[in-house]
DNA sequence: CACGAAGATGAAAGCGCATACATAGAAACG
DNA sequence: CGTTTCTATGTATGCGCTTTCATCTTCGTG
C-alpha cells in the first residue's frame, strides 16, 4: 500500500509551489529500505535484490521522484556535464559541429552546457569561469587563441579540454581542427591553377577568417598572381555583407579586366557575391569567378554551383567528443592534436 | 604572508591531475577569515568590511578559486540554470530564437542547459527528466504538444515553464508563440487574393508545419481555390528536399495550367522550389508562384525575392525570457499566453 | 558441521556551499 | 553611562546525494 501525501492544492498559476520535496529518503521509506539502497538501485541495480528493486521502482513511479543531479555531482565529483563555448550558435558551421558533438555525448549520459562567446577573448574568459563553476567533466572551446587567464583557469582546474575548429602545436589539452592558413593557401593555389590572375578576398571579421584571407593573399601573389590581393570585410558573415563587399570591389573596377576571382571567407558571403554579380549581369565564372568556404547545403544548389572548401563538421564534432571521452576515461588519447583537414570542392563558380 | 601549497608537478598531458581542491575554506584560511565570510564577500560584498574584502580578493586571485556552483545550488535551491529544449539547433528558426533567449538570461546571470529533442515526444520526455535532475530554475520547451508524462513531471516539479513557437489555451505554465493554423490560413488568403487558383503545399514532416499545411489547404479551397490542395513532404527541411518535392509536383502536371502557386512550410523548401523552377526555365511568379515561411535572410536576396511569412524570432526569445524571469521572481506574469503573431511579407515570388 | 565467501543492506561521513542564528564590539541616544 | 542598534564576523546545520566501512544472512565446501 502506497502512502500518499495529503492532498495538495491544485497547482495554481499564481504560486506554483513545488510539492513537498521528494528525495531518496522519501522513496526509501516508502519502499521500506534506507536511502543508500535507493541510490544503489538507481546506479547499479544488480547490487539490490530483485524484490527490493521492484518495490523501489514502484515507489519512484508513485512519487515521481527525479534524482537530484546537483547533489549527486557534489558527492561524486562527476557532474556528467560538458561545457561548450562557440562563437555563434546561429552559424551553421558551429551549430552543425555542435549537433554531432552533443549527440555523441548525450548518448553516453552527458549533458551540454552551452554558451555563445562571440569573438571576444575577455567575454570568453568570463564565460569559461562561469562554466567552470559548474564543474563540468570536460570543456569544448572554439579556436586556439585565448586570453591568458582562460588558459590558466583551465590548466588550474585540470579539466579535459578540446579546442576545435583550428589547430595548434601548443593546445591547452586536446585539439581537433584544421589549419586555416593552409586552407587559404589551398584556395589560392586552386585559383592560380585555374588560371585566374587577379583576386580579392571578402571576409567576415573573425580571426580565423582573417588568417585564411592573409594566407590566401600571400600565396596567390607568390604563385604568380597579381598582388597585392585586396582583403575586405570585418562584419559577421551575411548575404547582404557579401553583396556589399562585392559591389564595392566592382565599383572600384576590380572586374574590369579578365581573369578575376573573388574568394570569400564563407559560403554565405560567396552567395552574396553571386547575387550581386547576377544583379549586374556579370557572368560567373566567365567574367568573375567566385569561391566560398564551408560547403553548406546551398553551395551545391546555387546557380552556378559554388566552388568551395569542405570541412567535415560531423567528423570534427565526433572526433572532439571521442577525444574528450577518452580523456575523461583517464586514458591518454593516442594523439593530442587531430587534423581533420579540408577538401576543395570543384564546382562551376570557379 | 600567503601560505602556498608545496610545489605541484607541472600539469602533464599524461594525467592532468587537478590541483588540490580550493574551497571557500581554503580561501578563508588564507585571508584569515572563516568560510562564511568568503561566501558573503562573493554574494554581497557590502556585508564585509573593505579591508577583509580586499584580503579575500587577494586570496582568491592567488589561488585561482572558482566557487562551486553545484554546492551553491544544492544549499540555496537556486541553480541559476535554465533548461532549453529545441527540436534542432541547426535550424535557424530555433537557433535564432535561442540566441536572443540566452543572451537575455545570461545577462541576468543564468546559464543555459541545451538539448535537441528532434520531433519525438518520448525523446522529449526523457530529456525533460534528465534536465529536471539538474534542478533548473526554469525551462523552455518548443511546441505545445507533449507526452503526458512530460506534463506531469513538469507540473510535479513546479518549475516555471515557457512553451514557445506555438500557442494554446492550456499551457503547462507560460506560452509565447503564434497560431500555426492561422499562419496557414493567412498564406491561403494571400494566395487567393493574388488570384492564384491552384495550390500545393510542400512541407517538412514536423507537426507544426503539417498544421500550417492543413490549414492552408482547407482555407484555400474554402476561399474558392481548386481543391483538394496536395500536401507533400515528410522529411526535415532542406534545399534538396524542396527541389525534389517541387520536381514531383511538376512531373505530375501541377503547373500545366495557369495560376499555380507552391506554398512551402519553410523558406529553405521554398528556395529549393525556386531552384527547381529556374532549372526548368519556368518563370516565377509568371508560370508558378512560390511562398515561403520564416523570412530568413536569404528570402530577400533570392531572385526573385521570396514572398514569405515573418516570425519575429528575437521578440519571441525575448518575451519567453522575460516571462520566465517574471515567474522566477515570484510574480504572476500579466499574461500566461502571449501571441507574438506573424506578418506576411509581400515580395516578388508570389 | 564449522568456516570463509558472497550477497544484501545499513550507518556514517562528507562533498562545498548558503542560511539561520549567535556573538562581540562599535556607534547612537537619551 | 546604561541601553539599544548596527556592523562585522563566526558557529552550526543541512541541502541530497555517493562512498567507504560495517553488519548480518545465506550458502557452498571440505
Amino acid at each position: 500500500m502506497t502512502r500518499r501525501p495529503p492532498l495538495q492544492p491544485p497547482p495554481t498559476t499564481e504560486a506554483r509551489s513545488p510539492a513537498r520535496r521528494i528525495t531518496m529518503e522519501t522513496v526509501g521509506r516508502m519502499a521500506g529500505v534506507s536511502q543508500v539502497t535507493v541510490s544503489r538501485a538507481l546506479s547499479d541495480p544488480s547490487k539490490v535484490s530483485p524484490e527490493t528493486l521492484s518495490r523501489i521502482q514502484e515507489a519512484i513511479a508513485a512519487t515521481g521522484f527525479v534524482p537530484n543531479a546537483l547533489a549527486g555531482a557534489l558527492a561524486s565529483k562527476k557532474s556528467m556535464l560538458i561545457s561548450a563555448l562557440v562563437p555563434s550558435i546561429t552559424n551553421i558551421v558551429y551549430s552543425g559541429m555542435l549537433a554531432t558533438f552533443s549527440a555523441e555525448l548525450r548518448a553516453r549520459g552527458y549533458q551540454i552546457l552551452l554558451s555563445e562567446t562571440g569573438f571576444d577573448r575577455e567575454d570568453e574568459a568570463a564565460t569559461v569561469e562561469a562554466h567552470l563553476s559548474r564543474r563540468p567533466d570536460a570543456m569544448l572551446l572554439t579556436g586556439v587563441h585565448h586570453a591568458d587567464r582562460t588558459r590558466r583557469m583551465l590548466l588550474g582546474a585540470g579539466v579535459p579540454v578540446v579546442e576545435v575548429w583550428d589547430i595548434t602545436d601548443t593546445p591547452i589539452d586536446l585539439c581537433v581542427g584544421f589549419s586555416h592558413p593552409e586552407a587559404g593557401r589551398a584556395m589560392a593555389e586552386y585559383a592560380r591553377a585555374k588560371g585566374y590572375r587577379r583576386a580579392a578576398f571578402i571576409t567576415a571579421g573573425d580571426e580565423r577568417a582573417l588568417r585564411r584571407g592573409a594566407a590566401f593573399a600571400e600565396r596567390f601573389a607568390q604563385a604568380g598572381g597579381e598582388g597585392p590581393v585586396p582583403i575586405r570585410g570585418d562584419a559577421p558573415a551575411s548575404l547582404a555583407g557579401g553583396r556589399a563587399l562585392t559591389a564595392a570591389l566592382l565599383d572600384e573596377g576590380f572586374a574590369d579586366g579578365d581573369g578575376a576571382i573573388i574568394a570569400a571567407s564563407s559560403d554565405v558571403l560567396a552567395e552574396g557575391a553571386l547575387i550581386e554579380l547576377a544583379a549586374r549581369g556579370l557572368a560567373v565564372p566567365g567574367r568573375v569567378a567566385v569561391m566560398g568556404f564551408g560547403d553548406q547545403e546551398m553551395a551545391a544548389a546555387l546557380s552556378p554551383t559554388l566552388t568551395t572548401v569542405r570541412v567535415n563538421r560531423d567528423a570534427l564534432g565526433r572526433a572532439a567528443a571521442q577525444a574528450l571521452l577518452t580523456r575523461i576515461g583517464g586514458a591518454a588519447p593516442e594523439r593530442q592534436v587531430i587534423d581533420v583537414g579540408f577538401a576543395l570542392v570543384d564546382r562551376e563558380s570557379a
